[in-house]
RNA sequence: GUCCCCAUAGCUCAAUUGGAUAGAGCGUUGGCCUCCGGAGCCAAAGGUUGGAGGUUCGAAUCCUCCUGGGGACGCCA
């Protein structure tokens, strides 16, 4: 059954279509009631619909609520009032149906019965989610770390809401194609070749610590990189030689290549202890880097060069960007700049430079032809990518920091006027987040002023909540020597365990639980704080929940077999039991508009709607069946908080 | 200079294609432990949503202008 949301957008649709045919398809804008004292739901959509057909809102209202009275799906669903204000159309979900409903999704499937289409092995336990009725495939681009240099901060919320995305994608129903488009290409590469080939190694003073090639391990490229990269800016001697490695390096010179591949192996092999730690995984086959678009570079830009695109200026080649939109009388491209540089004067995407080298503007639309599958024009029979198969992905995502808005803007425009996708079928997304800041507003630094390292981030974040683990173990010895469950305290094991996730998930969670687009203020105490919207706040609460079956010895798999309706005649089991309802609408919500803290927000909220039923309503003192209907309302909080955490890539524990 | 993003309670943040009385946490004040994990619950105070206009039955949200902050803007990615 689909989520209530939709259910009720997809009837009062229909009514509004009846009571007005001329107004067929209008939407009818179905969202939560913001006040309880209204209803559990709300329909704007007619309100909308007067105002496009001149009558008053209240009479349209009224009109389609008597259409609705008409509706069995929806009167067995909720109480449809009479319209108030100026036309606003309120539900009130009977207590029946949320009963049978609580009841339905409460049972699990047990192996060996059948399942809808769609879902897999494992995903059984959908808690009400019903896979995308039109299954999409999606590359999700994210991560993206530079192999020249150690992961740090600056990958962190790429990696962590990109992976969030993809695993909601998933559960929703869609085909998740990861795409880590690594930087393993181009001008950095040039910088540590060159800087490490005897010719050049004499520009510079200081060559006293790479001694050799071999062994040369990521944190040495790392110290390679950075005196490369000062070298760079200021010996243009070594710039120039350095910008020749690169076009060598594209053109396949053998050596250098041999040494690129050494480099690469290394990185991805650190970028993997990072991933591990965070969670995040990676095939083989979804790390593919800017390298692998080089062969089609040349074709990309003969593609342009073809289709009149391409202008040479100061030596490079360049795409002008124009309107699409024709001038009716003349059918030419109305030649309206779309983009200006800081004089007003048109501002090109450069595909090649001058020196022949390719820039990642390129590789950018090489990858967008690749991933749609449009390559009609790729003529290198060898390459690659070519022999690749496309995943033909109708949603290219890209988690990338929001200051390359601009670079984005014009790489889709010129992708779409190029015809490596196409408009309406090929939807090209900047999932934009802002820049993560320290508590004083400024850019995150060490207090060196250097880049913070993952690696180094990570060992805090454990070391942190280790502190906090211990120090609540104390609390509960102290309270209760037999444990608050009739257990005894957890071993070292156990909290270094929990430490992990706890640790991890603060970082995570802090993260993802804001919402992306503004900047984000890094706050070691405040993510690891145990009350507010944290990640030890959202394990703990699913903790609590789980030490109830430990305590009770029940056994939840005994109350999944059933689909029997759960009664939630108290005003807290009631309002749990809605909050529980409303995982599937808000899955759907927070992916529309790629924003995990539109999930991340549900579950703070699910988790205090928890609590206050908690208090208020005795779970294993009560008598059955009382009892037995509330351990399963405790079963199915902590379900979908396991659930919803896990799409956000952060674990639980069952103690802590 | 042009363009983009942002400005919400003392602080950090929410607010579902424009919806009803703008919500949480921290901090502040006051209650609740014979009660299943008090890392809790209940309540109070705290707002001209940066400012001024405009559109609308209705604006934090859309438009114009202004102020303040961040960012991008030809051969790095």
């Amino acid at each position: 059954m689909p989520n209530i949301r939709h259910i009720l957008e997809t009837r009062v649709s229909a009514a509004m279509a009846a009571a007005y045919p001329e107004a067929a398809g209008a939407p009818a804008i179905v969202q939560a009631s913001a006040d309880s004292r209204f209803g559990d739901y709300q329909a704007n959509g007619a309100m909308a619909l007067a105002k496009r057909l001149g009558q008053k809102p209240h009479d349209v209202a009224g009109r389609v609520v008597e259409q609705l009275k008409g509706d069995a799906q929806v009167s067995d669903m909720a109480d449809v009032p009479p319209p108030v204000g100026p036309g606003f159309i309120n539900f009130r979900l009977r207590p029946k149906w949320i009963e049978h409903r609580l009841g339905e999704i409460n049972r699990v499937k047990p192996e060996g019965e059948g399942r809808p289409s769609g879902e897999r092995p494992g995903d059984e336990d959908r808690l009400g989610v019903e896979p995308a009725a039109e299954s999409e495939t999606v590359v999700v681009d994210y991560s993206a770390p530079n192999l020249a240099k150690e992961m740090h901060v600056g990958h962190l919320r790429s990696t962590i809401i990109g992976d969030a995305l993809v695993r909601m994608l998933d559960f929703a129903g869609h085909r998740p194609v990861k795409q880590n488009h690594v930087g393993d290409w181009g001008t950095q590469f040039g910088m540590i070749t060159a800087y490490f080939d005897s010719e050049t190694r004499g520009l510079d003073q200081r060559t006293d610590v790479i001694a050799s090639w071999q062994g040369v391990h990521v944190k040495d490229f790392e110290e390679l990189y950075r005196r490369a990269k000062r070298l760079f800016d200021e010996n243009p001697k070594f710039a120039a030689a350095a910008r020749e490695y690169v076009v060598r390096l594209q053109g396949g010179d053998s050596e250098i290549k041999r040494r690129w591949e050494h480099l690469k192996y290394n990185s991805l092999w650190h970028c993997n202890q990072v991933y591990k730690r965070l969670g995040v995984y990676f095939a083989n086959e979804d790390f593919r880097g800017e390298s692998a678009y080089n062969d089609v570079l040349p074709d990309i830009v003969k593609t342009l060069a073809d289709k009149g695109m391409l202008t040479e200026s100061e030596g490079a080649q360049c795409v002008f960007l124009q309107s699409e939109i024709r001038n009716p009388k003349s059918e030419m491209p109305s030649g309206k700049p779309l983009f200006a540089n800081k004089d007003g004067d048109p501002l090109p995407l450069i595909v090649q430079k001058s020196d022949e080298g390719y820039l990642y503007s390129t590789t950018d639309l090489a990858a967008i032809a690749f991933r749609t599958g449009c390559l009609p024009e790729i003529r290198n029979p060898k390459s690659q990518i070519r022999n690749e198969t496309s995943p033909k992905a109708s949603r290219i995502l890209y988690v990338v920091d929001a200051r390359q808005a601009l670079h984005f803007q014009m790489v889709f425009e010129c992708a779409y006027q190029a015809g490596f996708a196409k408009r309406g079928e090929h939807d090209l997304v900047h999932v934009a987040f802002g820049t993560m800041m320290d508590e004083n507003g400024r850019p995150f630094k060490t207090r060196e002023g250097g880049t913070v390292k993952l690696m180094d981030l990570l060992d805090e974040a454990e070391r942190r909540a280790r502190d906090l683990v211990d120090q609540k173990q104390t609390d509960l010895s102290r309270r209760d020597p037999n444990g608050p469950d009739g257990q005894a305290g957890l071993s070292d094991e156990e909290r270094r365990d929990i430490a992990r996730k706890v640790g991890i998930g603060a970082v995570k969670y802090a993260d993802l639980s804001q919402n992306r687009t503004s900047d984000y203020v890094f706050s070691w105490d405040k993510m690891l704080s145990l009350q507010g919207n944290t990640a030890p706040y959202m394990q703990y609460a699913y903790a609590r929940v789980r030490s109830i079956f430990r305590k009770g010895e029940h056994d939840e798999a005994e109350t999944r077999r059933d689909a029997a309706p759960i009664p939630v005649p108290e005003a807290a089991e009631a309002a749990l039991g809605k909050a529980i309802l409303q995982f599937p609408e808000t899955l759907d919500r927070a992916l529309a508009d790629y924003r995990p803290n539109i999930l991340a927000a549900y579950l703070y909220d699910l988790a205090q709607a928890f609590t206050a039923f908690y208090d208020a309503c005795p779970v294993l003192k009560s008598d059955e069946p009382t009892r037995t209907h509330r351990l399963k309302l405790c079963d199915l909080t902590a379900r979908v908080m396991h659930r919803g955490l896990d799409l956000l890539g952060i674990e639980t524990a069952e103690r802590m």
